[in-house]
RNA sequence: GGAGAGGUGGCUGAGUGGUCGAAAGCAGCGGUUUGCUAAACCGUCGUACUGGCUUCAACCGGUACCGGGGGUUCGAAUCCCCCCCUCUCCGCCA
């Protein structure tokens, strides 16, 4: 969401911009909307001040004792003038909010352009790739071998794109969990919270995903509560409304959440495996800054959920999205991406992104230091990690000749393993 | 789910049909006083949209906003209806 003075003034500026990352802004449809609604306001508080007038007038003659039918009568006309005007420009107004709120941030200027993918650029590469004396296997293959994931039952209990964890299975995913919130609360200066895992309609909309992408979300029959998709959802949202003190930014946060995404158009990609779930676990960071540590914070953000890979000792590589790439809120994502060999890929296990001003503005979420007028603050959000995805990570990396998996050192003590192996899954 | 009490500016809190954008206090901001701090005193102090205005700032004006949405009325923070939220009690449950 732009601020509207701002948008007026620089929107041929605005425009170009908004093209490099694919979307096309229909000048002539915003000036024509602004101008109109524009128009239809002005004539409606213009009889509203003649009504304001009028009224008083009456007010003042009734109290000496005259009598006001006529004028009363002349007010009831203006009123229903006043009301036919406040029907269409009610209207305007809902079409002008919703075409203001269905365009993408700005892409900072340090994005490279690109249309896809192909021109993300890739800013580091870290760790030693694994070496196999034989062809590893993905984890869709390890996981039902070892008996410790059931893509099946969960198709039977849910659907497809659900997993079943069992034993060893699931331990690692509560260990992983575990090891990561430990990680950022007592290393990175992250404070934990626990929020809800169903938010409104309007937390949605603060954060960015309505009104335009209502598809990917699950929605509560009956209710104004959907499944949220990412705990960026609750916890940035934690703050809507509110004006912060300065002097306590930034204001960094972990939690871990199930997250839920409908996913409706991304059939196809990546189907096999639980690369992509409907449901998924997840460890994210936010942070709330100054606008001007932004950038700075977002670097940090960034490192922090890369060092849940070195602990962990997984090859990964990080690149910046190009304009094409970068998601509808952000104004600058870097994509980790972890190495695995079950599918000779590097693959996304986190997005780091520095959303700016863009959701604050939608959730009005200000701060104020000292002497100034509140501002908007800037907020940010990246994984740290999927867990689901360093689950995958794990088992396809470590893998050994007979099958079974070799723990991390740093995960041992939360998982009370050093290894999974047959005896570690299903005993059913 | 049922009953009751509430929801007013950054905060606390008055206001039950017109002169209320809203008393008072706190916090903030500017100033006076003052070795420093503190205190006291004076002043100031909401937001959004919009017009004057070609852009920005300032300024002047208008409109709207007292949980949200409708309604009654010449006129609504105030009356009526619906909804949401908070608190207390009951029920149910983990």
């Amino acid at each position: 969401m732009y601020d509207l003075s701002f948008f007026r003034q620089n929107i041929e500026h605005i425009r170009e911009r908004l093209a490099t990352r694919g979307f096309e802004l229909d000048l002539a449809a915003f000036q024509e909307l602004d101008q109109k609604r524009r128009n239809i306001l002005t004539q409606s508080e213009r009889l509203k001040a003649d009504r304001n007038q009028a009224t008083v007038k009456i007010g003042q003659l009734k109290k000496s004792g005259a009598d006001t039918s006529s004028e009363q009568q002349q007010v009831r006309a203006i009123g229903e003038h006043i009301a036919a005007l406040d029907a269409e420009a009610s209207q305007l107004e809902g079409e002008f909010r919703d075409f203001l709120a269905r365009i993408p941030n700005l892409p900072q200027e340090s994005v490279p352009v690109g249309r896809n993918e192909q021109a993300n650029v890739e800013v580091r590469r870290q760790g030693s790739l694994p070496e196999f004396a034989f062809t590893p296997k993905p984890h869709w293959d390890l996981g039902p071998e070892l008996g410790i994931l059931d893509l099946e039952r969960a198709a039977k209990v849910a659907g497809a794109r659900f997993a079943v964890y069992w034993s060893l299975g699931a331990r690692l995913e509560r260990a992983l969990i575990n090891f990561m919130l430990d990680l950022h609360t007592s290393e990175h200066g992250y404070q934990e919270v626990l929020p809800p895992f169903l938010v409104n309609s309007a937390s949605l909309y603060g954060t960015g995903q309505l009104p335009k992408f209502a598809a990917d979300l699950f929605r509560a029959e009956g209710h104004d509560l959907w499944l949220s998709p990412t705990a960026e959802v609750p916890v940035t949202n934690l703050f809507r409304d509110e004006v912060l003190n300065g002097d306590a930014l930034p204001i960094s946060l972990c939690a871990y959440t199930p997250c839920f995404r409908s996913e409706a158009g991304s059939y196809g990609r990546d189907v096999r495996g639980i690369i992509r779930q409907h449901q998924f676990q997840k460890v994210e960071l936010v942070k709330l800054t100054r606008p001007e540590q932004s950038n700075e914070e977002h670097e940090k953000l960034t490192r922090n959920a890369e060092s849940v890979l070195e602990k962990l000792g997984l090859a990964y590589r990080t690149v910046v999205l190009c304009t094409g790439d970068t998601g509808f809120s952000a104004a600058k994502t870097y994509d980790v991406e972890v190495w695995l060999p079950g599918q000779n890929a590097y693959k996304e296990i986190s997005s780091c992104s520095n959303v700016e001003s863009f959701q604050a503005r939608r959730a009005m979420i200000r701060y104020k230091s000292g002497k100034g007028k509140a501002d908007f603050v800037h907020t940010l959000n990246g994984s740290g990690l999927a867990v689901g995805r360093t689950w995958v990570a794990i088992v396809e990396n470590y893998q050994q000749a007979d099958g079974s998996i070799l723990i991390p050192p740093a995960l041992q003590k939360y998982l009370n393993a050093e290894r999974i192996d047959r005896s570690g899954g299903r005993l059913l």
